[in-house]
RNA sequence: GCGCCCGUAGCUCAGUUGGAUAGAGCAUCAGGCUUCGAACCUGAGGGUCGGGAGUUCGAAUCUCUCCGGGCGCGCCA
C-alpha cells in the first residue's frame, strides 16, 4: 500500500519537474507516513515541504501542484492538501479489503518482502564461552538474536545463523583445571579448590561425568603429586599464576593427549548442555563455529599474511602488532604476544574474514553492552584486510535485571542465585521468557519481573495478544457447534460490508503489518513487533466486545469472520517470528 | 581522564531518514457479562520529553553544554 502511494507520488513529482521544481528528485526523498489522527487520512507525505525551499515556491502551492498531477488510482478516495503542506491520502473501502484478501491468500506468508533482495547477511548471536551454562543476559541475546534473523528473513533477506564458540583459550583451560579438580575430590584426593576455578554446582556435575567417561585409572593422581611446589593461591598469592601453574601441572601429569581428552569431553558437555538450552528456547542455528578448528584449518596465518601483505603489521617490545589507528580504532593492538602466542583479536579478525570470505555481504553481531569497545576494533581489522567497513554491525545488548516485585534478585557470579536461562525459562515459561525479552528496545537496560512473567492476569501483556488468538479459535468452535460454515469467497466478497468504526479500526491495524515487519528489520528492532500486535489484539479485543459475529445474515456473518481470521492469521505470524506459541485453547 | 549507551506520566516503557494536539501497559478512580471465552471492553485523571542554549517553516528526535545513571578502556578471552 505504502509503496503503492510513494510511486503515485513519484510519477506526479516526474511530471513537474522542469515547470515547478528544478528537477527530479530522487526516491528516497518521496516518503509517505501513516497518519496519526484519523482526520488527516491514511497517509501523508511531507515531500512539499521538504522540496518548497529548493523550488523556491510555497509548500501548499508546491503541494496542490503534486495533488494536481497524481495519477489516478482505485486505492484512493480522496488527496487534500492540509496544514503547513502535507498531502494526505484517504484510502478507498477496496483498499482494505484487497489487503484482507492478501492475508488470506498468502496466509503464513503474509507480511513477508523483497526488501532484502536475497542479499546474504550473517547473524552471530549468544556465542557464549562453553565454561557455563548460559545465563539471564545470554536469553535476552538469544531471543533478540533469533527473531532479528527471523525479521530478516521475513524481510527478503538470505540469513544464516551462526555460533562462534570461543574453545580455545585460556578460559577452557580454567574450566578442565576446576573439573579435574572437582574429579579429584571425587575419587577421595584431599586438596583446595582454587580461587580463581569455576565454582558452579555444573563443574561438579562434569566431574561426574568425566569420572564415568574415563573412571579412576586413567585421569586419577594423588593430590601431593598435583600440588607439590605449586605457588601460593590467593589471597596470601596470586589466584592467576596458582590457576596457570596448576592448569601446567595437569598437562604435566595427564601428558598434553590426556588433558586434551578432558577439555575436549567438558567441552562437548558443555555444547549439549548450552545447544538443548537454546533449542528448547527455541533458538537454533545453522552453524556452530569452532574457534580452535578455525585456527587449525590456517584462518588465522592467512588473516595475518593478508595484513602483513597490505604492511599494516609492525613489530615492537617483541611482539606483532596492527596499525589499528590507522582505520579509527583508538590504539594499535598486538596479534602475537611476545612470547608467540596469538591473541583473541587475531583469531578475532580472522574468523571475520572468513565470514566475508564464505560469501555474506553483510555481518551482524548481536553483543552484549560490555563488548561495545571491540568493534571498532574488528571493524578496523576488516577494512586493514580490504574488507568494506561497514559490513560489520554490532546491535548492542543491554543488560538484563530480575526483579520479584520490586524486589531486585543479586546476579553475582560466583554464587548461582537463579540465574541461568533454563532455571528462568523454567520458572516463567518459554513463551513468557521469549516475550518479556523482546518487548523491550535492545539497547534500553531490561527490568525482567519474574512475578509480572508468570502471572496469568490481565497484567502479563503476554497472553492478551495469546488470547485475541485463541478467541478467534473459540469463535469458529462455536460457528461449527451451530452447525454452520464459513464460506470464505462470500465472506471476502462482502467485505464492503464491514463499515463499523471497530471494523475499520482493525482493517487498518492488519494492513500495517507488512510495514512493521519492514521497519522491525531495518532498524534491527524486533521490538516493534511487540508493540504492534498488542495495538493489533487491542483493535481485535474491542470488536469483539462491540460486535457479535455469528449473526444470522450470512454474507455479513462471513464477512466478519473473514476479518477476525486475518486477524488470527496476522497475529500467528507475528508471534510465530518472536518464538512465542499462538495456542487455540488457554 | 577518554569512549559507547541511556534519561519521556507515580511505575515499566513506545515514539530514529526532524512533522500536525507526545502515546501504551500497570497502578488509581468510575462503569460494562441471561448474548461467539470478563485472561476482555469503555471512560477519567496523570507530562518543564533530565536542565540550558543553538540549527529552522517545525525538535522528544539533529548540534553544543551541564547534570544524573549504566558499561568499556590488557602482550585476558
Amino acid at each position: 500500500m505504502k509503496q503503492e502511494l510513494e510511486q503515485l507520488l513519484q510519477a506526479a513529482l516526474e511530471k513537474l519537474a522542469g515547470s515547478l521544481l528544478p528537477e527530479k528528485p530522487a526516491a528516497s526523498s518521496v516518503v509517505v507516513e501513516r497518519t496519526r489522527e484519523a482526520q488527516h487520512g491514511d497517509f501523508a507525505s511531507n515531500v512539499a515541504l521538504r522540496l518548497a525551499k529548493a523550488a523556491r515556491v510555497k509548500p501548499r502551492e508546491l503541494a496542490a501542484a503534486i495533488v494536481a498531477a497524481l495519477p489516478a488510482n482505485e486505492l484512493v478516495a480522496r488527496t487534500e492538501v492540509a496544514g503547513a503542506g502535507f498531502i494526505n491520502f484517504h484510502l478507498a473501502p477496496q483498499a482494505y479489503a484487497r489487503e484482507l484478501a492478501a492475508i488470506h491468500e498468502r496466509g503464513a506468508h503474509y507480511g513477508e518482502s523483497a526488501l532484502g533482495a536475497g542479499r546474504r547477511v550473517l547473524v552471530e548471536f549468544v556465542s557464549a564461552n562453553p565454561t557455563g551454562p548460559l545465563h539471564v543476559g545470554h536469553g535476552r541475546q538469544a531471543a533478540y538474536g533469533a527473531t532479528l534473523a527471523s525479521v530478516l528473513q521475513a524481510a527478503g533477506y538470505d540469513v544464516a545463523r551462526e555460533y562462534y564458540i570461543n574453545d580455545a583459550g585460556r578460559q577452557m583451560d580454567i574450566l578442565a583445571a576446576s573439573a579435574w579438580v572437582r574429579y579429584l575430590e571425587l575419587c577421595g584426593e584431599r586438596l583446595p579448590f582454587p580461587e580463581n576455578g569455576y565454582r558452579g554446582d555444573y563443574v561438579r556435575v562434569l566431574a561426574q561425568d568425566l569420572k564415568a567417561a574415563a573412571g579412576e585409572a586413567t585421569l586419577r593422581r594423588p593430590a601431593a603429586a598435583v600440588l607439590a611446589n605449586l605457588p601460593a593461591d590467593a589471597p596470601a598469592g596470586d589466584k592467576e599464576a596458582y590457576i596457570d601453574a596448576l592448569i601446567a601441572r595437569a598437562r604435566e601429569l595427564l601428558g598434553s593427549d590426556g588433558f586434551r581428552q578432558v577439555l575436549e569431553l567438558l567441552l562437548e558437555a558443555m555444547l549439549t548442555d548450552i545447544r538443548e538450552d537454546l533449542g528448547e528456547f527455541g533458538v537454533t542455528f545453522d552453524n556452530w563455529c569452532s574457534e580452535r578448528a578455525l585456527a587449525e584449518s590456517g584462518a588465522i596465518d592467512h588473516a595475518l599474511a593478508v595484513l602483513e601483505s597490505q604492511k599494516r603489521l609492525y613489530r615492537r617490545d617483541g611482539a606483532l602488532w596492527f596499525r589499528a589507528t590507522e582505520f579509527g580504532d583508538e590504539k594499535d593492538r598486538v596479534v602475537v604476544r611476545e612470547n608467540g602466542h596469538k591473541t583473541y583479536f587475531a583469531s578475532d579478525i580472522a574468523y571475520h574474514l572468513n565470514k566475508r570470505e564464505r560469501g555474506f555481504e553483510h555481518l551482524i553481531d548481536v553483543l552484549g553492552a560490555d563488548h561495545h569497545g571491540y568493534v571498532a576494533r574488528v571493524r578496523a581489522g576488516l577494512a586493514a584486510m580490504g574488507q568494506p567497513g561497514d559490513c560489520l554491525e554490532a546491535p548492542l545488548i543491554q543488560f538484563v535485571s530480575l526483579y520479584r516485585g520490586t524486589e531486585k534478585i543479586p546476579m553475582g557470579k560466583r554464587e548461582a542465585q537463579f540465574v541461568t536461562l533454563r532455571q528462568l525459562r523454567a520458572e516463567v515459561g518459554n513463551d513468557a521468557c521469549r516475550f518479556f525479552y523482546l518487548m523491550r528496545s535492545h539497547d534500553q537496560p531490561l527490568d525482567f519481573d519474574l512475578e509480572l512473567a508468570k502471572s496469568r492476569t490481565n497484567e502479563n501483556p503476554v497472553y492478551y495478544i495469546q488470547y485475541a488468538h485463541a478467541r478467534v479459535a473459540s469463535v469458529m468452535k462455536q460457528l461449527a457447534a451451530r452447525g454452520l460454515a464459513f464460506d470464505r469467497a462470500a465472506g471476502l466478497a462482502a467485505v464492503a460490508a464491514l463499515t463499523a468504526s471497530h471494523e475499520q479500526a482493525v482493517l487498518r491495524s492488519l494492513a500495517r503489518y507488512p510495514e512493521v515487519l519492514e521497519q522491525a528489520a531495518v532498524n534491527r528492532a524486533p521490538h516493534a513487533l511487540v508493540h504492534y500486535l498488542r495495538e493489533l489484539a487491542n483493535a481485535f479485543h474491542t470488536y469483539y466486545n462491540a460486535e457479535v459475529f455469528i449473526v444470522e445474515d450470512a454474507p455479513l456473518r462471513n464477512a466478519r469472520l473473514a476479518l477476525v481470521l486475518g486477524v488470527q492469521q496476522v497475529i500467528r505470524n507475528g508471534l510465530t517470528l518472536l518464538g512465542v506459541s499462538a495456542p487455540e485453547t488457554m
